[in-house]
DNA sequence: GATTTATGGTATCAATGAAGGATATTGCGA
DNA sequence: TCGCAATATCCTTCATTGATACCATAAATC
């Protein structure tokens, strides 16, 4: 590993010096700056990040935060494709990033203490649980940080459009002909009522009422309850014509438990998903879908998230909405 | 942020016996140690891991670097997966995890220099192409590394029982009464080579030989490759009456595939996937694949990576096979 | 008096930043 | 045109960041 001493004894000159070459100071003639920048290319030089880090407490590490309900971690479909972008639009920027977890050197630890005893520069949070003490914490620290579909305020925030998602697929039912559609929805949380109210607010403005029991819950991307809250709405005596589901897991678990009771899907029975999953571009038939802008959430989040590290007084609190586009599959019917 | 230094104030003593007293030193006074301590822990004291770093070297960060064919990244089911549990088996041993990238605040590096810079104890690679230039000279280097199914001298490797899984899956096969089997594998990779001549010498062991025109090539994950070579099989003139796909998404691929050909798939025509992902239990009919047993592999070689660090003496170099288990489905038709 | 035990002092890790000093350059009046 | 001060340029020295390691030293024990 060569230093900034090794190049300043080659150099000639003292490390401060080196230190003002490679970092673009004015005070430097430009001749020493341009050989002090040469001999360290040379030489292999980059720098020390921790003993940078350690004088400049900047560590050019984003730390990333995601709990579910099911703790599938990275295996959450949804999230890891908002991951991947955040972490390719974070790296062109020059940062890394690190999983905030929550114990330092197998002690326990909040979630805040781990930011702070790795240095990051601010933290992304996408999380089910948004009152779990540990995240108010957070939250509520002076870190720079930004939260994905859901809403506080001082906090920026990218939001993927639940409204507008779900009043296009509604609408996109609706004029299908449908009439009786049934909504099984997910878990309480700010993504499931503002779903859930744009879903009965479009049935509303064009005057449709529906039962009650068309209402059904189902975790997120649990296929069983999905399934079974299929069959609760088979077996009422007046089935509904389309059913909406949570994701498209959720759908393709119902999707398999009507095809069972012999149901054609897209024929007999309409469904639809929400995500644009890449399971829903391969099921037969394909499921028609809100296709959540996972890239533009991720990249968003990582520069909107940088320009608050580095311009915190200029960058703008805000609420940023991410539009989805709905995918048509083959799995919604035309009815008369 | 609370320093040793303040503690030091605090306790009346000098920062070196507080942290004397803090990483369990012996020469120091049971006493001492327990009201440093004591006070530490009330002023909310957790240490500056880059101070830390910068002194000893060591990080307790773990690289991590993933590259396949797709650019997939995080996306990639199978590569989730085992991170997912990589990185829970890290936590529990102190340590974080980062990406490895190929920059450096905006300047093109080396994964190598990116490793230095960022000073990772370790980095584990899970990779299709292990003879790019630069995964090779991290191969070469004296840092510690873990490849994921992929072997090289001197270095510790995890790999799933590809050998093994491929002869369950063809003997399971086999057992149905299946004779003509057809293979679509992957692009050419160890992992590839390993999986194609398992089936071969498991059919041979058998006395069973198939034309030549029943072994095909599709990428990994690549639906639209295995539909096309789906077709291919389907049109020769003595068809397969099973195919076997390199994963279980290319599989659901082809079941679409054969549907639409009027084809019952389980009973009309067979097929098995590979991986055990996520996707195989919720399709219809649900997909016989070998399940990789990615949370061993992942826990192992967070595990082993871990061990070598600390103990790069004892640390035996090994390759550590991890089976996988068969999952029977109803993809797979009883025939005579 | 030798040895053990407990504690402090100081250098060090690699980098940055503030302050200062040695030249060179410029300004401006005589 | 010269002289002297003022200024600019370029570089160095030194302190600092938080923690650790080595050596020194003082007190206690045998």
């Amino acid at each position: 590993m060569v230093s900034m001493k090794d190049i300043a004894r080659e150099c000639g000159v003292s490390v401060a010096t080196v230190s003002k070459a490679l970092n673009h100071y004015s005070d430097i003639g430009k001749e020493t700056r341009d050989r002090i920048i040469r001999i360290a290319d040379e030489m292999g030089y980059f720098p020390n990040s921790s003993a940078r880090a350690l004088k400049t407490k900047r560590t050019y590490h984003l730390g990333v935060l995601f709990m579910d309900e099911a703790n599938s971690g990275l295996t959450h479909h949804f999230f890891a494709r908002i991951l991947e972008s955040f972490k390719v639009a974070a790296e062109k920027e020059g940062y890394d990033i690190t999983f905030v977890g929550s114990s330092i050197s197998k002690r326990k630890t909040s979630y805040l203490e781990h930011c702070r005893y790795r240095g990051v520069d601010g933290v992304m949070i996408a999380n089910i649980d948004f009152y779990d003490a540990h995240i108010q914490e957070l939250i509520m620290s002076d870190l720079p940080v930004i939260t994905i579909d859901h809403v506080f305020d001082n906090r920026i925030s990218v939001v993927s459009d639940n409204v507008g998602g779900m009043r296009a697929l509604t609408e996109y039912v609706l004029s299908k002909g449908h009439r009786r559609i049934a909504y099984i929805h997910g878990l309480d949380s700010s993504v499931t009522r503002a779903r859930l109210s744009s879903f009965y607010s479009t049935l509303s403005a064009h005057g449709i009422r529906i039962p009650e029991a068309y209402e059904r819950t189902a975790a997120y991307l649990d296929v069983n309850a999905a399934a079974e809250q299929t069959d609760a709405l088979l077996s009422l005596e007046q089935p509904p014509t389309c059913i909406l589901y949570p994701d498209d897991i959720c759908c393709l678990g119902g999707i398999n438990r009507l095809r069972a009771k012999g149901l054609r899907v897209g024929e007999d029975i309409s469904v639809a998903g929400y995500d644009g999953d890449m399971v829903a571009h391969i099921t037969d038939p394909q499921i028609t879908t809100i296709a959540q802008d996972t890239t533009s959430i991720g990249q968003t989040c990582a520069r909107k998230l940088i320009d608050l590290i580095e311009n915190p007084k200029s960058t703008i609190i805000e609420q940023i909405l991410i539009r989805g586009t709905l995918e048509e599959g083959a799995s919604v019917a035309a009815i008369d």
